[in-house]
DNA sequence: CGGCGGCTTGAAGGACGTCAAGATTAGTGG
DNA sequence: CCACTAATCTTGACGTCCTTCAAGCCGCCG
């Protein structure tokens, strides 16, 4: 049997200087719509690139943002895994979710203009920085920004609530890793053979499940020949049969 | 022992005109801040008041808007308490929440373009429908505007997930209560005593609890004296011993 | 090499769901 | 005003899925 430990690996290409990978990145990201150019007169676009801030790099455990900081800039991941979470009181964390390149992260911390909550580099990140008061203004004088913005925040409504129904720990793993394989999918990557850049308790607690229930799952899929799992690697044998054990969380 | 059936109804006093209480109802409205005079030019406000459409009354039952219905408006409510859920294919209904006086509907339809689910009133139903392609043409205009959108958008996000914790059936229900109270006290309703405008099946499914789990706990509430249940009338009798027990739902 | 965190596996216990029956209310029409 | 039914709610008994607890394995890094 051959190992998949050398495959589905996306080394990303440093995107230190930003320069020359800018399109490359621009492409995958949620605001590539609006950062490339697309009908825009170039004047205005510049104006976009210019309050773009490249950040990074960000190592395994760094926080990009704290719960409580007080709220300036909107993210986009341009490379690595970024975990949002809370940590309680009684220092119980609850993992919110997990953000892959081209998804947008700072969101939810317009309104209480505090970030709500911890975002926690789970490998090497690199980030787009948005300012956010100069993106609202510059979005009054381009509607498309506008549109973008609120496209984006209507669609991070009720995201979180996918995985909250009463769905069984078989349900909601075939729903976490589909979900994975659809987002990975979206930005060029491949959709069967990813490599899960959170630990199984992250998993396991973004899922509101223990840690042992998700070993257990994983194991029953790989029995089931749903999947192959080598550590941290995932191989998807069969998708649809993971996709029909998910459907009631996916579809409606 | 005195009966609390006559007490803690909010009887709307009935909108159909809405001209006299039109400041009233802005007052509590998520839109309040903008729709009321508050440092705009009296041009700009009377383009805001002019897209404002009053629709109503509702009937219990009645549906607002329905699951892929193309997106056109949101809509805050003026009296009365809508409720959005989803139906799967299986035809098992999920409770997404309940939106009360001043609270707004339809913010998670910008971006996919239609409504993502279905909303339903549960009592007599008024509400100000506001077109979205005109208020976000508008709000190029006016970044008030912008903001209040920017704002109630982000609030949105992650307000479902709050439930979405690994709760138990007490923290739950308490959480339920103490969130309801806060809500109608913003809008200067009693914190302490209110009718629930839905059915226990309904509070049950949206806390992802069994309907018999959410009466024992009401029950259980009861016999600690933490609550008086009278039908759907209830008094919350020590509310500071509730918020304890949902403490770590309501503090993160 | 040895310690440590992450992961896996097994066994026991508990919280909630399911099933079933009865109670109470609301709605309807006579 | 009063039957009558349907719907909602309550209460009890039992079963189940998942958690908890415990032990062992593996890979990593000092």
């Amino acid at each position: 049997m051959s190992s998949i430990r050398t495959i589905g690996r996306f080394a990303p290409p440093d995107p230190g200087n930003g320069d020359g990978d800018a399109v490359h990145f621009c492409s995958t990201c949620a605001f590539g719509e609006v950062c490339l150019p697309g009908g825009y007169d170039k004047p205005a676009l510049l104006e976009l690139h210019c309050l773009v801030e490249h950040v990074g790099p960000f190592h395994a455990g760094d926080p990009v943002f704290r719960n409580g900081d007080r709220f300036e800039s909107i993210f986009a991941v341009r490379a690595g895994t970024v975990k949002t979470s809370l940590v309680d009181e009684e220092g119980r964390e609850q993992v919110l979710g997990f953000h892959l390149p081209g998804e947008m992260i700072g969101l939810n911390a317009i309104h209480p203009a505090r970030y709500p909550c911890d975002a926690i580099a789970l490998d090497t990140v690199y980030l787009c920085r948005f300012s956010f008061p100069a993106l609202a203004t510059l979005a009054t004088r381009m509607p498309g920004i506008q549109q973008q913005l609120f496209r984006l925040l209507s669609a991070d409504i009720g995201k979180a609530a996918l995985l909250a129904g009463d769905y069984n720990a078989s349900e909601r793993m075939a729903a976490f890793l589909i979900l994975l394989a659809d987002r990975f999918a979206a930005r060029g990557f491949s959709p069967t053979r990813f490599r899960l850049s959170m630990s199984r308790g992250d998993i396991a607690n973004h899922l509101r499940l223990a840690a042992e229930t998700v070993s257990r799952v994983l194991r029953r899929f790989q029995d089931q020949s749903l999947i192959r799992v080598e550590e941290r690697d995932i191989e998807l044998l069969q998708p649809d049969e993971l996709r029909q054990t998910a459907r009631c969380i996916l579809h409606p």
